[in-house]
DNA sequence: AACGCTAATCTAAACGTTTCGGTATTGTCA
DNA sequence: TGACAATACCGAAACGTTTAGATTAGCGTT
């Protein structure tokens, strides 16, 4: 820039006020700088500019499990509202583990990201400390988390799998295995909850033998189902409480010879895109990937410019029950015995 | 840092001493810096110290789609080396559009990342002049570029439709419908390429009519694989040139009424972690995903630590054919015509 | 006691911007 | 014609580091 001046014979004040649009500059001197500034090929620092500014214009952007189509998804909505706005964004995943987790925020604060968008791997007190000693806003995505007051989206996970668990009972189930997720989450003991209202609100007794909890990952579904699967007196039905998750429980299904929805009936929280092209074709709840995206970039958004109230604010969507064919009714009445 | 080494009553270039270990600094002014730091709770801003050394410790990552899940295997495993070596990564995505593309380096370039790794959407000028003209370095991912002679870590891609399409020639298909990716990416061609090979290798003559070009995602697959179902002389199978492509073909052959693999077999690049627990389970040559991250960020460390040859080097990886159920046998002779 | 050598510490100049306050220059109006 | 305001521009001080080079202190030699 101070190149620029010289070549175009003004100031570099000028120059900055030229490139910012700060203040007016006549059309003799910004044909000067605009001649200069392209034979030179000077681009503005932007890493200066920070400094002085103390804005980075970049949002750091932590998901859980950056594998999960769902979180793939967010990502993408994300990523797409906040360039429009002239973000980027600095991505990483804590892999469902507060250790990294801690990590992974760290890394981001200190290259002075603007504002931060983390989907928690659990409430641990680093973590809680790092976010509430910051003074860049921070969003809560999918997951909420005790003693932390700030913007969150969320979905009513009690509400999705409630609905789930519903059609599950429609369909005669009376025995459905769960497979939790972490109870260190707010999805774990949310969606876990949903399940036990369903069931108290038919009548039926909760019964802590049919819940295996795991943490979100495919072996974790793997393990549970198996356990499930094998125990004296199998369940009917299962219900995942994510998409990772149900996918080991199927291989679980398919390694214990069974067949779904003919031995067992399997549902599952979040959709895929494949869902409806391959068999069984799973009945599922599926969330507004791309709302959530957009809901949360726009809240961050709005601090960033400070349009936002002072009040902490909770967003809560809502899922939609996709059913297919992968969940069979039952004969009335109790668990049947093959003969 | 200015009050740390007042309140230390040292100068503030004994406290970057100590702090970055440059220099020795006696045990006693390490113990009132030390106690400084804690008491101010002092952290080193990173804009100012990039802004000095030239250096963000972060690095540009561009895929061409986020939702890809092949991408984003290969984003996991990159991140994992990157941050182990204290690196941050800025991801974006290009959706496959060489507009969007072009943005989206500038963004990051505009970031001031120490280097980028980048799966191109197409060979566009603008991209090109981009690279050629930053000082950082570059890796190419996934897909290589005409006229740019840097790093690269690409698949054997011909290699790897070749050997799928020889498994279905052997299964006695003749008429097999390709479903190839953009002629405007090198995979789209090298894919295409293996195909012809595999036929030619066979003696069977190349039909254009049997190839429908489309660009990597699930809509053009639908699309490409319509026009060839429909066709008056259907083939008796189908590969897709991605994963994303195959679900679409899935679901034009649902929507025709076929079953797969009984009335139309189908093989695919690109594996699923579900291929093998849903049905059909699909043929297909997997990628080493986790390898290919590993080796692009190894590049791109090497050519950031100067301990890289001068020289651009082309990594190329091997694809491994997993057969499953997809495909089905065919009576020998020509196609068949149900009576 | 003077000297040189080494190790520890400091001073001050960058890095490339933004921005505050000030100075010409011009125009307006009494 | 002189006072005053508005406009266009500039000088220079930040922002918070790193680092080259200067200074000082300590210590063994002679």
């Amino acid at each position: 820039m101070i190149d620029v001046a010289r070549s175009a014979g003004v100031s570099i004040a000028t120059v900055s006020a030229f490139i910012n649009g700060t203040s007016n500059v006549s059309a003799e001197l910004t044909r000067r700088i605009e001649a200069a500034i392209s034979e030179i090929g000077y681009e503005r620092n932007a890493i200066a500019r920070s400094l002085k500014t103390g804005a980075t214009r970049t949002v750091g952007l932590m998901v859980a499990d950056i594998r999960n189509p769902f979180f793939t998804d967010v990502v993408a909505s994300i990523q797409k509202v906040l360039n429009r706005a002239g973000y980027a964004v600095m991505l990483c995943s804590n892999e469902e583990d507060t250790a990294m987790q801690d990590e992974q925020i760290k890394l981001m604060l200190d290259r002075m990201v603007d504002g931060l968008i983390i989907a928690p791997a659990g409430e641990d007190e680093i973590m809680k400390r790092l976010v509430k000693s910051t003074r860049k806003p921070v969003v809560l995505l999918d997951r909420t988390c005790d003693e932390l007051d700030i913007d969150a989206v969320v979905l009513d996970n009690a509400q999705a799998v409630s609905d789930a668990t519903n059609y599950l009972l429609g369909l005669g189930h009376r025995r459905i295995g769960y497979l939790s997720g972490s109870s260190g989450k707010s999805t774990g003991r949310d969606r876990l909850v949903g399940y036990r209202n369903a069931l108290a609100a038919a009548g039926i007794a909760y019964e802590p033998g049919l819940v295996r909890e795991g943490n979100f990952r495919e072996a974790d579904g793997y393990r549970a189902a198996m356990e499930l699967l094998t125990a004296p007196e199998r369940p009917t039905a299962l219900f995942s409480a994510n998409n990772l998750m149900v996918i080991g429980a199927m291989r679980a299904i398919r390694d214990m010879g069974l067949e779904c929805p003919a031995d067992i009936s399997v549902a599952s929280m979040d959709d895929f895109p494949w869902a409806d092209v391959f068999s069984p074709r799973l009945t599922t709840v599926a969330q507004p990937v791309e709302a959530i995206g957009e809901q949360a970039a726009r809240l961050l958004l709005e601090r960033l410019n400070g349009t936002a109230p002072a009040a902490p604010r909770l967003l809560t969507l809502h899922g939609r029950l996709v059913v297919r064919n992968s969940c069979a009714p039952i004969a009335a009445g109790p668990v049947s015995i093959p003969a």
